[in-house]
DNA sequence: GTCAATACTTTGTCCTGACAAAGTCTTGTG
DNA sequence: CACAAGACTTTGTCAGGACAAAGTATTGAC
């Protein structure tokens, strides 16, 4: 015996709107959901009734009711139903960098360009890049405070025709806002996470003692059509911040 | 001026299969993109095309192309067309334990069980599972191996509803394993990635030395119905240990 | 009462058809 | 030649219908 279906309290849709339908159920089931009105849990009317009482084709209810599963809120079983299992979408990690994470944060980030210029690349960057070994990548080194802390320093390699970077565009702005920002859109990502213990050089940097434990990341990012875009190795104060991430198996 | 769209060779499903007809479209398109018949960059037929010629509908083709789409290999725009941007499935971050990792690596692990006890849930666990605080949990410490070396030293919590553990089994078998096997099958999980470094102790148990950089993760991953299967706690060598992640931005 | 067969509910797959919106290419005008 | 208007291509959204498959609940036989 399970409890009865949560019915969907007056969804009106708004055809005149240029957003999709879906999207517009959607966006309602999911401001239900996170205001708990319906409860995890619970069940969400089946699709059919629930597409008659908004007026929108089984179809459309069913690409809501999917986008929200994806994102982790809703889990769906033939013959069962569709209930809430979590009261908030769970977003796969986030392509965006620690620029954005920070400004999300509140955390008043502040960039220091410690170098700009334009090198050849050496054989791990070529490699990263997809380049022919030699080729010219812009190499920048950044530190990032958050308020006074120093928090993150970062290496990145562009490839030369992506962009070409100003110093004090980069004390400002994010590199990923920057490549956004030139229509150089990151779309895919692989990401090395590890550790190691601070050098006395990276330790003076970064305010931390010799071999404090540092977090390790490095990335390649690709456009849309599969351009590599940028290759980061950054290192990160074990003591101020972590990766959070929500995985979810299909 | 782009080139011409591949067309996709003698594809032909199979109606008497069980196997969804969007599931075996896709599946033929991974292989000819996977062996480098379509390459990467190259543009495949358009979708309405593609339909007629496999003789299914369009909706059916859409959903294959979609399904590869999320995986990162196609990349589609309106009003240009659908192209191969990798040139295989870079799936989103596995919801799988180091055992199954190691296994896939042929690394060979052996697990010592250190301790297994049933004791009341103190604060922190109690709130990642989201139980009551002082509800009984199974507490596992386990040291895993790869080939002879000491790799992860890990903690586990799980309710006591969930399954309870025999000694022997969790020397031989992983913990996500036998969650599966038992029907426990974990479908969600948030992580949380740090470092620190090693005390004494745990410098002992895993044959680094003080100090040594290790990866922390913390994480708990929930089932079906938003049930809270298991909190682990874990430490990796960071020397030996990293965490690989794909991530795409929708 | 127990257990298997049956009916029912609900999601999964698939079809046809239609129009909208965003790019790209062509064409014609100044 | 430059540039804007329009034609064309291609994916995006949406409808409505049909049947299949997997659970759940009910019923009936023993």
């Amino acid at each position: 015996m399970t409890s009865d279906p949560t019915p969907v309290r007056p969804v009106e849709v708004d055809r005149t709107s240029p957003v999709p339908l879906y999207y517009q159920v959607a966006t309602r089931l999911q401001e239900l959901i996170e205001s708990g009105e319906i409860g995890v849990g619970d069940r969400i009317e089946n699709e059919v009734d629930l597409a008659d009482r908004l007026g929108v084709s089984r179809p459309t209810t069913r690409r809501a009711i999917q986008y929200l599963v994806e994102r982790g809120m809703l889990v769906r079983k033939r013959g069962v139903g569709t209930q809430v299992v979590h009261p908030k979408v769970r977003r796969p990690v986030e392509l965006s960098s620690l620029y954005d994470d920070l400004i999300a944060g509140d955390q008043r980030p502040r960039t220091a360009v410690l170098s700009l210029k334009v090198v050849p690349a050496d054989a791990k960057v070529a490699a990263a890049l997809n380049l022919v070994p030699g080729a010219e990548v812009t190499l920048i080194e950044r530190l990032r405070y958050a308020g006074d802390e120093p928090l993150a320093l970062m290496h990145n390699a562009i490839p030369l025709d992506i962009l070409d970077f100003k110093h004090e565009e980069l004390e400002v702005r994010g590199l990923y806002e920057l490549l956004r920002r030139a229509g150089r859109v990151p779309r895919m990502a692989t990401q090395v996470i590890g550790a190691r213990n601070a050098t006395m050089a990276e330790a003076n940097m970064l305010g931390e003692k010799r071999g404090a434990s540092l977090l390790t990341m490095a990335r390649t990012a690709w456009d849309d059509r599969g351009r590599a875009l940028e290759y980061g190795s950054h290192l990160y104060r074990a003591s101020r911040y972590s990766f959070e991430l929500n995985l979810s198996a299909g």
